[in-house]
DNA sequence: TGAGAGTTGTTATTAATTTGACATTCTTTT
DNA sequence: AAAAGAATGTCAAATTAATAACAACTCTCA
């Protein structure tokens, strides 16, 4: 694995990798060749074939890719091969569906509390882990190294858990309040835009009247 | 307002340029320069000049950009002066979680039901929006108008759905079940991949021990 | 009213990304 | 065992995107 100034735009497409050799896997494919992932995948065969010579050669000439150790290696790639503890601050029905999303949990993201404010929510179980209350919450990730934080509060909540956060040991935060957080730079963040998404949405039926 | 060839780069930047100025005329901030914008939004001034030349000359001169002026525009180019009946499949936790948003509407995503197939979801109803069986999917969407549907399914359900919506006049999915649909090329489909976005975080933090 | 400061719109330049080409290597078949 | 076919890894070219530079214009203030 060589793994040297890779570009970001190679990254984001990395676990469409992932997700589409899980695929060939369950459907007992052993073997592709950059070709063929090509045309089920979306991107050209060449781009394929450097993308993925950007961590190592995978690849056999004359051959093509084992499905199954590419997978393996993309893997590796994206931190796949041990867990991390997570929490979810904010119950409410986005923590909530996050919390029953098991396919987080087969990958390695072990989920160990909610937290929220609202006291109707103290006590109630989601797919077997508590909600637990925000007073608790520092303590309670140091305690469980949790590693990574998801937001699903309301904008106005989002900055001041990153607050938390920061006095903590926690490492990153997925963030889906819409709210672009300011955090010390050693702690990763990646905010999701729902908005942002459905506007392009917008954008693109208005377009193609 | 020019549009020829806009690249997909410059338009998935439109939405943080209409969330950032909608924070500045909540503020009663009226004129912005390019220099200022830049520091507070992360982009440099330089491509947001480009960026908004795109579109047409907004900015004066010595002056900068009026903030209203610039919002509006940007808003009548990512087609939210006008609304758009939507609705969602899959009343689940994520379904709720969307149906509950409040900015969706705010914007002119007016939500007309929900369906599911599901028997325990049925009339239940959700933000004053009802939950209806997918039997009556493809009348209703036809006789409401629908122009978005968000799909919230199960991996296993959302290919079906999108069969039924091509039958429909219904022109953009949003989907969230983790699966590329495949639908005719004039339906405008954006999947959003939560865990695509998941892995990249574990990637930076695996990188950035 | 005029000079200076400020800021855009736009062209030029540089950087990044994607695509194409092909020599090399491995597999398969006879 | 040899030849033909297939597919990678990698370098080069082409395309796309981002940044820098600057002329032209507007505002502000004396």
């Amino acid at each position: 694995m060589k793994d040297k100034n890779i570009s970001v735009a190679v990254i984001r497409r990395l676990p469409k990798y992932h997700r589409y050799l899980k695929e060939l896997l369950d459907k007992d494919i052993r073997r592709i060749s950059s070709k063929e992932l090509s045309s089920i995948i979306g991107f050209t065969a060449s781009q394929i074939r450097q993308d993925l010579n950007n961590f190592g050669g995978f690849g056999q000439q004359g051959y093509g890719y084992n499905v199954e150790d590419l997978y393996s290696e993309i893997s590796k790639i994206l931190g796949l091969t041990r867990k991390y503890n997570v929490v979810i601050v904010g119950a409410g029905n986005l923590g909530q569906a996050l919390a029953n999303y098991a396919s987080f949990g087969r990958l390695g993201f072990d989920l160990k509390a909610l937290f929220d404010i609202n006291p109707k929510f103290m006590g109630l179980k989601i797919n077997d882990v508590e909600v637990l209350d925000m007073d608790k919450f520092e303590s309670f990730v140091n305690e469980n190294n949790v590693e990574i934080v998801y937001i699903c509060t309301s904008r106005a909540g989002a900055q001041d858990v990153a607050d938390h956060i920061q006095k903590t040991n926690v490492k990153a935060i997925w963030n889906f309040a819409p709210i672009d957080l300011k955090v010390k730079e050693d702690i990763i963040v990646e905010n999701v835009h729902l908005i942002d998404n459905l506007l392009t949405v917008s954008y693109f039926l208005k377009e193609n009247q």
